[in-house]
DNA sequence: GTCTATAGGTGGATAGAC
DNA sequence: GTCTATCCACCTATAGAC
């Protein structure tokens, strides 16, 4: 058993609940019933919920950052790289999750500013790294397109959340498998 | 002037705020407050805000309905009507909103089950309306595609609901055209 | 149908004891 | 650091006058 600071669990908990909920319907007292403390040890941490969430958000980067450093360790191929970043999404809703950033997307126009500034950047973090495996696998010869990688990397990305979205509603990840095999078809080169 | 009856314009007020704003952000308050009454007289149209929730997609539903039969009415074409069909999408953004569906099918777990099983049909007959357009698409030539049609289409809707999602959160529509775009492409014949 | 008044619950947040 | 106690605003909902 490990001896999790309390101030880990709060955020895990914390982004578990926004996850599955949203943003708006995740208070303190919901986190602090189930951790066992009292919501006033919350804000002990957190004093307004717009700390918590910039929090969350920001772990929840941090947490993919670390993703995507592990799939470009591992492959320099274009197409098992995208493979592997789809397997990211699968993980999460099969957990009966759909990615925080997606969530907190839809929730945006009631979100604090600071947790707004960490959305749009989880976005274009993605969106970026999404472009350059695009940009290198058309050098490479693996992929064809046409345009932009950037607009395309955000056309992929926004594909994936919404079948994420799609998968969790009807309870059946294939809506997600199925989407990025599509996407990873058509960016392919023809046969 | 026209003179709009109350109930219709709580709904159409509620539907604009839950579009913007999300299920949970919209209160008895917020629409009172706007139309210039008082919370009870809209418990007296919706006792509960499960009936409002449940009135407001099936309107959405509705109206959703009648623009498809508009498309079909006016066009055989399977691309243009999927053109246009994109369209609808793209003066929603424009509007600085997102799709009702689509904002409820992340609010999901907190729905009243009434509202749940609203939204699940709400994307269960887009798609089948794109799915029967790709299959016709396909039968003339005008579509080229591997797999069931109804697997595209639920990846095609997605895809869409993702990109609407996007770009209200940067507050730029070129995103959408341009995933749209990137659709209608790859459905069509090989380059 | 619309109102006043109110209930009971939950939201985020703070002061101060320990 | 964690607690008790409390605040006030907001939420959905209902009873009953008009």
């Amino acid at each position: 058993m490990k001896n999790v600071p309390v101030i880990d669990q709060i955020i895990d908990l914390a982004q578990s609940l926004i996850q599955t909920r949203g943003y708006n319907a995740m208070s303190y007292r919901d986190l602090a019933d189930q951790i066992g403390i009292k919501t006033s040890s919350i804000h002990y941490y957190f004093p307004a919920k717009e700390d918590l969430g910039r929090a969350v958000m920001a772990h929840y980067r941090q947490g993919i950052r670390s993703a995507l450093a592990g799939i470009d360790a591992k492959t320099p191929d274009p197409r098992v790289k995208i493979e592997r970043y789809v397997g990211l999404f699968r993980e999460t809703v099969q957990s009966g999750c759909i990615c925080l950033g997606g969530m907190l997307a839809t929730d945006f126009t009631t979100l604090p500013q600071g947790v707004q500034t960490e959305v749009r950047n989880f976005f274009a973090e993605n969106e970026a790294w999404l472009a350059n495996v695009l940009e290198t696998g058309r050098t490479s010869g693996a992929f064809m397109f046409e345009g932009s990688s950037a607009v395309k990397a955000s056309a992929v990305f926004a594909a994936l959340e919404g079948a994420m979205i799609a998968a969790r509603l009807f309870n059946d990840d294939k809506r997600l498998v199925s989407a990025a095999d599509w996407m990873l078809d058509t960016l392919s080169a023809p046969r």
